[in-house]
DNA sequence: GAGACTTCCTAA
DNA sequence: TCAGTTAGGAAGTCTC
């Protein structure tokens, strides 16, 4: 049996308890900040009766427990189902393929090798079949290649002497070549992508011996090199010469990502036995010819998903005080394990690798160790029993990952980092970095787990979601409405060092980070939306979190691209620093309306337009001179945009983004068809995570035309699309304010009070909601009517009172029926910004639903003054009044207070600083009189530790008076400053 | 002290 | 070798 322990409660306060009862509440609040408890003082020292004290997650614990079948020893569930007997030549193998990789080796014998290679590139798929098995499936006989058109007067006799000319530079660029590089060429008539041509041309498809030999093949076109009987060939760009490997197989197999895939009985052959040697710990390892691959487009019963495992864990490690931990010298004391079969509620594996000794805790299987060394080493083990195909936890590739396998240096256990499918592949963590215009600069590792995907929660939430904070108790606040139990980590070490309750304590912490990651995919759905994402757009799933958005619309494109024999150019990126004019914002009419604002919205705008107007690289003319060349004819055969950009009419050539956004808007369609008619609720999520990653791949599609440090950069269409918007937009103003007049028979004058990119908000002049919707639906449906299909105007919902405040800045409740309103909507002010504090935050919030909502504006003063006396009477909770931005790069030119804040940290202790990327929360405090604000920045933390005073002044003049005075304003008008003046 | 410039974050 | 877009408010610092 489990052991088992009655739970032994002492009745105590919980955390949030203890929390509530030492914070104070001065600030009446909005619903998020209740549930956020007040900052509390971190005891850094001294074991209380508290910290023995089990917790209420030991509550959750017993219930799963209940819920578990009692086996003789825990570790009998570890390993998964077994293997069915398997007939290569009758039984077919079917599998989920979740991840694929490339290496170089030998060609097995029983391969087709028409080319007699020796060592070449092989691809690897790792996967899970229905019935819960993990497959590796070796594919052999795909060789990567590269286009380029053809030379002038390239004929097919020249071919060897061309694969010579190409062998002899590239060999003699990198030498350790077993083999030649170019294996053979094809002469294919294709087009380019880039600029309507008319005609097919020749180009020459180049195959590749070893994938890695690309960026050197393209390196030597871009140079040139003398092919004899030719001359010298230079040519640039070469195409599609900066695709992955891997993703260049699926497209051409038409494997999506996360997809089914079939190797039919008689195609493949199984390793081990009397077979050949084995390679990896997955329970079936398998070789098949590439051609033989069957895909499965995943629609219908191919939209399933596999039993999944999912590996949920949390190390502690026991840190010197006031110091980060160290692997070269702080030791891992315990590692918490959770194993969660996809799509099942409960982790069927609940387990604690602790060092020395430590008390039960119930439905937890503890295994205990003298030393770390077989701590470690068990848990490595524990890996490849589990055999888990997902693998998650909070910053594991940040933290856990890295401390793991620095410290198993450290101790030389030099059979402890073989964590992934492949035997002899060692796992290590390497240093990369992202950055992009939206997220920034981040520093991170990658961590090699051959066939096992990651998903480091706090990366998908830094991804996914604005949030204030990314601890894992922020997030968990956020999502799950609970706290997870803080232990600061300058007790662990004294909970370690102290008996065995104490070490269950911590164990129970450790169990509670591992249990939450899980809690928090389950509850966004992760692994389904992802994988939603990787089967919509074509890409590995993996890709999702490594790499950006453009490998997602690179991989569609090259699909589309296939069909119509059109190549892609590999284009050389320059970074220009050139920027296009992009969307119009109508300047507002400021103010506070107390009439029906209605708000009209184009339906997917930029998607639209590149549909409307046959928006595509394969549609675009460079200039009127070579439309003319080509014998086009205006307005026939061409149009030309606002911006002036000339592109074809679909009549004569389709584009091919504006096909693959039809596909992705019909297929959201059908998507939202079947999700109404889907009661399964696990379908259903599936349905929901694919109609939400169509619709994000189609609004994704102009940025990559418009990112110039991209793959495949054009203006001429993101151009066009915002110079399209920008006149529909200002015709769309100008129908509904000739149409809904009062010389045409309506009540009143129609005005466009503002709008943004895609909407505008008309004032009709009416006072009820319910004529404003009518109003409203008849003018989108009037507007729309102006404009070429499939542009939609829609109208969707009623400002009502509204509060208009600036361009991108406005609040007002949200109506979408008659009878009564859905929300408050607030757009661009405090309330959503993340780096205001949150007591700027609630009280704007707090105001505003009183002004909107309960139509107070004396009571929202007569609030907005009571902060501001609690505030000055030192009131307010600290935790009110933290503000957090965005360390956001490393270099700043005007010094700046969050920045300022973390190189001091850094001096203080440099692992716990924040580090680029990282939201640095700091608390403004008292300083000498003419301070500048960067030197009054304090953490948190260390303000409460040392009682330092703060600043109300500064929390009073530069937080909170200006934006209330500007939602005060419109209402009061100049009445509003006597708010401040008391 | 005004205004330019930097930085962050949001709207769409 | 990788990295989606522009518009725009607001706060703070820098410069003269």
């Amino acid at each position: 049996m489990v052991s088992i322990t009655p739970a032994k409660r002492k009745e105590g306060l919980t955390a949030a308890e203890v929390e509530a009862s030492t914070g104070m509440t001065a600030v009446p609040t909005a619903t998020e900040s209740q549930r956020r408890p007040p900052l509390k003082k971190q005891r850094t020292s001294n074991l209380t009766d508290q910290d023995a004290a089990p917790s209420s997650f030991v509550e959750e614990l017993e219930r799963l427990h209940q819920q578990t079948i009692p086996v003789e020893n825990p570790k009998d569930v570890w390993a998964r189902a077994p293997l069915p007997k398997i007939d290569p030549a009758k039984d077919s193998i079917v599998f989920q393929q979740i991840d694929i990789d490339d290496y170089a080796d030998q060609i097995p014998d029983f391969i087709d090798n028409p080319y007699h290679l020796g060592e070449a590139s092989i691809l690897r798929m790792y996967g899970v079949t229905m019935e819960g098995n993990s497959v590796v499936c070796h594919v052999h006989g795909f060789q990567n290649y590269i286009y380029v058109p053809a030379p002038k007067d390239y004929r097919p006799e020249l071919q060897d002497s061309f694969i010579r000319a190409m062998n002899a530079n590239i060999t003699t660029q990198r030498k350790n070549q077993n083999g030649s590089a170019v294996v053979d060429i094809d002469l294919v008539m294709k087009s380019s992508i880039f600029g309507y041509q008319p005609h097919k041309v020749p180009f020459l498809r180049i195959y590749l011996r070893l994938a890695a030999l690309m960026p050197a093949a393209k390196r030597l076109f871009k140079e040139g090199f003398h092919v004899p009987g030719l001359g010298r060939v230079a040519i640039d760009p070469t195409f599609e010469s900066n695709i992955p490997f891997p993703l260049r197989f699926m497209i051409d197999m038409k494997i999506q990502g996360a997809s089914w895939v079939e190797l039919k009985a008689g195609k493949y052959r199984m390793r081990g036995g009397s077979g050949e040697r084995r390679t990896s710990t997955a329970q079936l390892e398998v070789d098949i010819y590439c051609d033989d691959v069957i895909a499965h487009q995943p629609e219908g019963d191919w939209s399933k998903i596999a039993p999944l495992r999912i590996l949920s864990f949390d190390i502690e490690c026991s840190g010197r005080k006031g110091v980060f931990p160290d692997a070269s010298i702080d030791p891992v004391i315990q590692i918490a394990n959770m194993v969660t079969v996809q799509g099942e509620s409960r982790p069927f594996v609940r387990n604690v690798f602790a060092l020395k000794q430590c008390a039960n805790i119930v439905g937890t299987h503890l295994m205990c160790f003298d030393k770390e060394e077989q701590l470690l080493q068990a848990w490595s083990k524990f890996i490849s029993a589990v055999d888990p195909d997902i693998i998650i936890g909070y910053n594991i590739n940040g933290f856990d990952f890295p401390y793991l396998l620095d410290r198993a240096d450290a101790l030389h256990l030099n059979d402890f980092a073989f964590l992934g499918r492949i035997m002899g592949n060692e796992t290590k963590a390497k240093d990369t970095q992202f950055s992009s215009k939206a997220h920034g600069t981040r520093n991170s590792k990658a961590i090699n787990l051959e066939g096992r995907l990651q998903m480091d929660v706090l990366q998908i939430m830094q991804r996914d979601h604005k949030l204030r904070s990314y601890t894992l108790n922020a997030v968990c606040a956020h999502f799950l409405g609970e706290q997870k139990e803080d232990v600061h980590h300058s007790i662990i070490s004294d909970l370690q060092n102290g008996n065995d309750e104490t070490r269950r304590r911590l164990a129970i912490y450790c169990l509670k980070d591992a249990y939450l990651p899980q809690r928090l995919i389950d509850k966004l759905m992760c692994v389904i939306n992802y994988m939603e994402m990787a089967r919509v757009t074509g890409v590995p799933f993996n890709y999702l979190l490594t790499r950006g958005q453009q490998i997602k619309v690179v991989s569609q494109l090259y699909r589309k691209a296939k069909e119509e024999d059109l190549l892609i150019p590999a284009l050389e990126i320059e970074g220009t620093d050139e920027q296009y004019e992009g969307a119009i914002v109508i300047e507002p009419e400021k103010g506070f309306y107390e009439v029906p604002i209605a708000t009209l919205d184009f339906t997917s705008l930029y998607p639209s337009i590149m549909m409307a107007h046959n928006l595509c690289y394969s549609t675009y003319v460079k200039d009127l001179k070579t439309a003319q060349g080509m014998g086009l004819v205006k307005d026939k055969d061409f149009k030309i945009t606002p911006n002036n950009d000339i592109f074809l009419n679909a009549s004569l050539r389709k584009g091919l983004l504006p096909t693959i956004l039809e596909d992705l808007l019909a297929a959201r369609k059908r998507a939202k068809n079947d999700l109404k008619k889907e009661t399964d609720p696990f379908k259903r999520a599936v349905l929901d995570g694919r109609q939400l990653a169509l619709k994000v791949s189609a609004n994704s599609v102009y940025g990559f035309t418009g990112a110039t440090i991209g793959k495949l950069p054009l203006l001429a269409i993101s151009s066009s699309v915002t110079a399209y918007g920008r006149e529909m937009i200002e015709k769309t103003k100008q129908c509904v304010q000739e149409k809904f007049t009062v010389a045409n028979g309506y009540e009143h004058d129609a005005q466009v009070v503002y709008g943004d990119t895609d909407s505008v908000m008309v004032k009709f002049g009416v006072s009820d909601v319910a004529s404003a919707m009518k109003l409203g639906t008849e003018a989108a449906k009037y507007v729309t009517e102006q404009f070429i299909r499939p542009i939609n105007l829609d109208f969707e919902k009623v400002y009502f009172p509204y509060l208009l405040i600036n361009k991108k800045r406005y609040a007002g409740l949200y109506w979408t029926k008659p009878e009564k309103h859905d929300k408050m909507d607030a757009k661009g002010i405090e309330t959503v910004r993340r780096d205001s504090c949150r007591l700027v935050s609630t009280v704007i919030e707090t105001c505003l639903r009183k002004i909107l909502e309960d139509r107070d504006t004396k009571g929202a003063e007569d609030y907005a003054k009571g902060v501001i006396a609690d505030l000055l009477q030192n009131k307010i909770d600290l935790s009110q009044l933290v503000i957090s931005k965005a360390l956001g790069r490393s270099e700043y030119t005007a010094k700046q207070a969050h920045n300022e804040l973390a190189e001091r940290m850094r001096k203080r202790d440099a692992g716990s600083a924040p580090a680029l990327g990282d939201r640095v929360s700091y608390i403004i405090i008292k300083g000498h009189k003419d301070a500048a604000a960067y030197e009054k920045a304090e953490d948190p933390i260390f303000v409460l530790d040392n009682n330092i005073p703060i600043d109300t002044k500064y929390y009073l003049e530069n937080q909170l008076s200006k934006p209330l005075m500007r939602i005060f304003e419109p209402i009061l008008g100049t009445k509003a400053n006597s708010l401040l003046c008391e």
